[in-house]
DNA sequence: TGCATAGTTGCATTATAATGCAACTATGCA
DNA sequence: TGCATAGTTGCATTATAATGCAACTATGCA
């Protein structure tokens, strides 16, 4: 929100976290902006874990956030130096493990459920779990 | 060392602390290596308590470090292609207080004692205050 | 050969951060 | 008007990190 009194420390420690991390990477590499649950879908991690995360990565004002119905979409904030400078960074970052290429994957298939580029549908991981039943 | 094992949240780990992010803003706006003992004295900060966070950055992959005599000359490690990018993130970040123009002042006045490139007394903050009586 | 000094590290203490559980709020729709 | 659901948060627990003190190692020089 206000990035005038977020401290340098703060924008790392928001990065010092693997969840984060992964957060940061897939709006980054897509420019995309993306409501909780498409990222519960592409990141497999509990609701409740990622709309903390989401906190953490808002209050130290690399994201913004607009909510539109039940959704809130969450997106990097742009057209700050540093920070710019910063998605270069998480974008030239190496993916020896092919993790963050999974991520993504399931991020692009998560998109492709959205109407009119916005997304209509709640958490599909739990129903695709009693569906395979 | 081996930046092949390496994970991301490593590097911003090592960088979520106000003393370390003085050390590589100072580094990656010099493009300088420096002894502990100059970094004692452009910060004003104990020579353990620096020491320790040379030691998390160097383990973090973002220092080498070269020992020579009683010095021990460090430097942010280059040729990463994302490493990089995070040196231009350092470059770009605001200094609104003034702050660190304060301890590059510092580093450029205690770097003016070196002969031949080279560190060749320990810390001074000390010997002025004691020779300030 | 011993001293001064550049730099390192073990230990104890204290502060901070991540997590799961469960209860909560807010919104759209039948 | 009530229910389903997208998202949030308090609490307790556990793990991690920063600091100061003091003892330590290693090197150059008289």
């Amino acid at each position: 929100m206000h990035s005038i009194n977020i401290q340098p420390q703060e924008v790392f420690q928001a990065l010092a976290d693997p969840t984060r991390i992964r957060i940061a990477r897939l709006l980054a590499h897509t420019g995309e902006e993306a409501c909780l649950c498409e990222l519960v879908d592409s990141l497999m991690e509990p609701q409740y874990k990622l709309s903390r995360h989401l906190k953490i990565l808002r209050q130290a004002g690399l994201l913004s956030a607009e909510k539109d119905g039940r959704w809130v979409y969450h997106r990097l904030v742009g057209g700050v130096s540093h920070l710019d400078r910063l998605y270069d960074m998480l974008k030239a970052l190496p993916d020896s493990d092919n993790l963050f290429a999974n991520d993504l994957a399931n991020f692009q298939n998560r998109m492709c459920l959205r109407e009119d580029g916005r997304c209509r549908v709640g958490i599909q991981t739990l129903t695709l779990a009693v569906e395979g039943e």
